[in-house]
DNA sequence: CGCTCAAACTTGGTAAAACAACCTGTCGGG
DNA sequence: CCCGACAGGTTGTTTTACCAAGTTTGAGCG
């Protein structure tokens, strides 16, 4: 049969010249072999090696000039860094994957922060899905999912019994909405006593509050996800090119 | 003399697309012409049509799909909110650019977490530079920047007067160091005492402590920023994509 | 009428060629 | 000795051409 689809010329090319970088073959800073040159060596056409040191050039392995060449970088050491994203997961893993407590699931009063993000009326209604995740046998982290009603009609989210299903796919088969992106909003604060009961943390100790916005591709606000992590135990790790 | 250099084709198609998805002519959700339609339409060749679709889907305006076309996302929403990057301005802009008191310049023992940073050990000696941004005659944040000894060697960082010049620019010129991205840990606690007499606020209202490394292309740590942030005051606010 | 399959569309990938813009040496002439 | 012109290298942009792969549509046949 034989029906492994063999990689694009320009994907093996990319993945050539990235091992031959992290070899030392090519050491940072030293000039890659120009574009003539790499077309006779892997006999290829010249869109085909420009397509392959551009997708090296967006991917930060190297630096191209006019008139002088391509320089080594190395390879990216930003993307070693995978940022901590919570909500992420909670948003595309079924709740029944990590062990927790639902502790309230109803229609509530939106909070004046939650209702500024997801474009709504301070004080009208949404619906509440609120849940401690449990990591070692200990409380970790609260989870609160805002949704407005009309969204949450008609699934199962409504429902007290643990999620089988992701949030995110369960939206999309049964409401047809797409998420996009995340508009992440970070801050600090103290503890309610509840809070603190709840989480197992000391009274004195701040809580890490992320609030993320999902958001549709038109920035239609869908869902908003609230993170509660007692910052003795938690913090967030992120990296970014300086401009 | 007209030196005024014309954009490449691609780019000004790229303009003109973008143009028509924010007037409605190509609503999100619908078809866009095909590749032989703008040929056409525009009179370019097909890898310039290529080239201006492919930026026009790795920034997010449209999607493709092989055999039935590419559809209109819409302007990326995404792209609007511009996330606050805390440090990065104290990189870049010379201190004398925002009010501020100089509280600190000297050398002492590296905390833990900064010496890990920095990939150096603990209670090891380095350069430190602590400085109280005021803002509105209020001060609103603490910045610090711990530098190896020897990036500190032969730089104005050490004299107790605000730098005329960014830190980047100052370190480039004299040291030959490049800045390439920043690996942030967001972490929440309280106040000190002092710093809390420092910063003006309660003693019982959380810090959010920023710590970003900076580090070159190959990953070495070259210094650390620490934002300190009173969290009734401040907060942070980030975009990402939905994986 | 319903099903099948081929034709006609779409985007994705490769090849060959040419010109333009930019950099860096070398080789003259002043 | 200095400086400018020039040749030869590099990447950037554009064109023409062809084939491959996925999707839709409709013609034709049972």
């Amino acid at each position: 049969m034989s029906l492994e689809s063999v990689p694009p010329k320009y994907a093996q090319l990319v993945q050539a010249l990235q091992r031959r970088i992290e070899s030392g073959t090519y050491p940072p800073g030293s000039l890659l072999p120009s574009e003539h040159q790499l077309i006779q060596e892997f006999s290829v056409s010249r869109p085909t090696v420009v397509a392959a040191l551009r997708v090296l050039r967006e991917q930060g392995w190297i630096e191209s000039q006019q008139g002088k060449g391509r320089f080594v970088r190395g390879r990216p050491a930003m993307a070693a860094v995978e940022p901590n994203r919570p909500g992420q997961a909670y948003l595309t893993n079924p709740e029944t994957s990590t062990p927790g407590e639902l502790i309230e699931a109803g229609a509530v009063a939106l909070p004046n922060r939650v209702a500024a993000l997801l474009d709504a009326q301070p004080k009208s209604k949404a619906f509440l899905r609120r849940r401690v995740v449990i990591r070692d046998s200990e409380p970790t982290e609260q989870v609160s999912l805002w949704l407005p009603l009309e969204l949450s009609e008609g699934t199962s989210l409504t429902s007290g019994e643990p999620l089988r299903e992701g949030i995110r796919e369960h939206l999309r088969s049964r409401k047809g909405v797409r998420f996009d992106h995340i508009v992440e909003q970070i801050t600090a604060r103290m503890p309610t006593a509840q809070e603190a009961k709840q989480l197992g943390m000391p009274k004195n100790v701040p809580l890490l509050a992320v609030f993320g916005a999902v958001r549709d591709a038109s920035g239609r606000p869908l869902v908003v996800v609230e993170v509660l992590l007692p910052a003795d135990r938690h913090e967030l790790e992120d990296a970014y090119p300086v401009s």
